[in-house]
DNA sequence: GTCAACCTTCCCACGATGGGAAGGTCAAGG
DNA sequence: CCTTGACCTTCCCATCGTGGGAAGGTTGAC
C-alpha cells in the first residue's frame, strides 16, 4: 500500500513535485502533462487531499521520454505504444523497431511531398521578376495548373 | 443587374453547375467549397430559389486555383492573399513573389526539422538489432535523451 | 407519384497545443 | 492569524484543414 500524502508539504519532503515543477523538469507543459494523463499516455499520478498532482523523479523521466519522442515527430498514438514497450520488461526490440520504422516511413513520405512543393516553389519564385508589373508566372502557374496537371497525368498513362 | 435564376433547370441551361458538379470539375470537395466560402477565400455564389449554389466556369477556375495553391502547401490565409492578388489587375508581381517566398521559407524550415528527425530515426532504426531481446537503442535514446541533449547543447556553447 | 441522388444547414471529430475563466490552495511576510 | 501573489484544479474555446453524419428540402428520371 502506497503512503498517502495529505498535504503538499509532506509530499514535497518526500521528494514529490507538483505539476509546475514536473513541467519545468521534463520540458512538457503542465497543460500537456494533464492532456497526456487524460489520453492515457502516462498514468494518473497520486494527489494531495487538495487535489494537486504529485510527481516523482520516475514520472518526470517518463515525461521526458514522451517529450523526446514528440521531438522525433512520433504521433501521440505511437508514443503510447513506445511507453508501453519501454515499461514492459518482456518487450522485444523488434517490436520497438517496427514502431520506429513505421514512423520513419511516414516521415519520409511527408518529406518527399514537401520537397516536391519546395522544388516547384523555388522554380516559380525564381521565375518571377518581382517588380511593379502585374504579370507573374506564379499566378499563371496556379491558374493554369489544372490543365497542366491533367496533361501530366495523361502523359503518364 | 444580374439575371436571377429561380430554378435549377433555368440555371443549368445557362451553363451553371451545382456544388457537386463544381466539386468534380475543380477537384475541391463540396464540403471544402462551402468552407472556403464561409471563410472568405471565394465569394458567395448566387443561389436558386431553393437555395442551391450556382457556379460558372470562372468560379470553377478560381476553385482550381485554390486547390493548386493547397497542393503547393500554401496555408489558407495566404491563399486568400493570392486569390486577392490574382483578381486584382493592379497587383505587382513583387507582392505575389513576397507571399510565395514567405511560404517557401516556412516550408524549408519544416523540411529541415523533419530531415533532422529522419536522420536521428534512421540512425536509431539501424542501430536496433530487432530481435526478441528487450534491450534496444531506440528506447535507450528516448530515455536518456534529456541528458544527451543537454550535453550536446553545452558542447555547442 | 415515387425514389434515389442530390442539396441545405448544423454539429462533431481528428491531432497537438494553447488561452483563459472561475474557483480553491500554498507559502511567505507582516 | 491574515493577506497576497503564485500556483493549482476543472471546464470550455480556439487553432488548421478536412471529413462524417443527421435532419430536412429539391431535383430529375422513370
Amino acid at each position: 500500500m502506497a503512503q498517502k500524502y495529505f498535504e503538499m508539504g509532506d509530499a514535497r519532503r518526500d521528494g514529490f513535485l507538483n505539476i509546475g515543477e514536473a513541467a519545468r523538469a521534463s520540458g512538457v507543459s503542465a497543460k500537456m502533462i494533464r492532456h497526456y494523463e487524460d489520453t492515457g499516455v502516462v498514468p494518473p499520478p497520486p494527489r494531495t487531499v487538495a487535489g494537486y498532482r504529485l510527481y516523482r523523479e520516475a514520472d518526470v523521466h517518463m515525461l521526458r521520454f514522451v517529450q523526446r519522442a514528440r521531438e522525433l515527430g512520433f504521433p501521440v498514438k505511437e508514443i503510447k505504444e513506445l511507453v508501453g514497450l519501454w515499461t514492459n520488461r518482456r518487450r522485444s526490440s523488434a517490436d520497438v523497431q517496427r514502431v520506429a520504422k513505421r514512423h520513419l516511413m511516414a516521415l519520409e513520405r511527408k518529406i518527399d511531398q514537401m520537397e516536391a512543393m519546395r522544388g516547384t516553389l523555388r522554380h516559380l519564385v525564381h521565375a518571377c521578376h518581382a517588380d511593379e508589373r502585374p504579370d507573374c508566372p506564379i499566378l499563371e502557374e496556379l491558374a493554369q495548373a489544372g490543365a497542366a496537371r491533367a496533361a501530366a497525368r495523361s502523359a503518364k498513362r
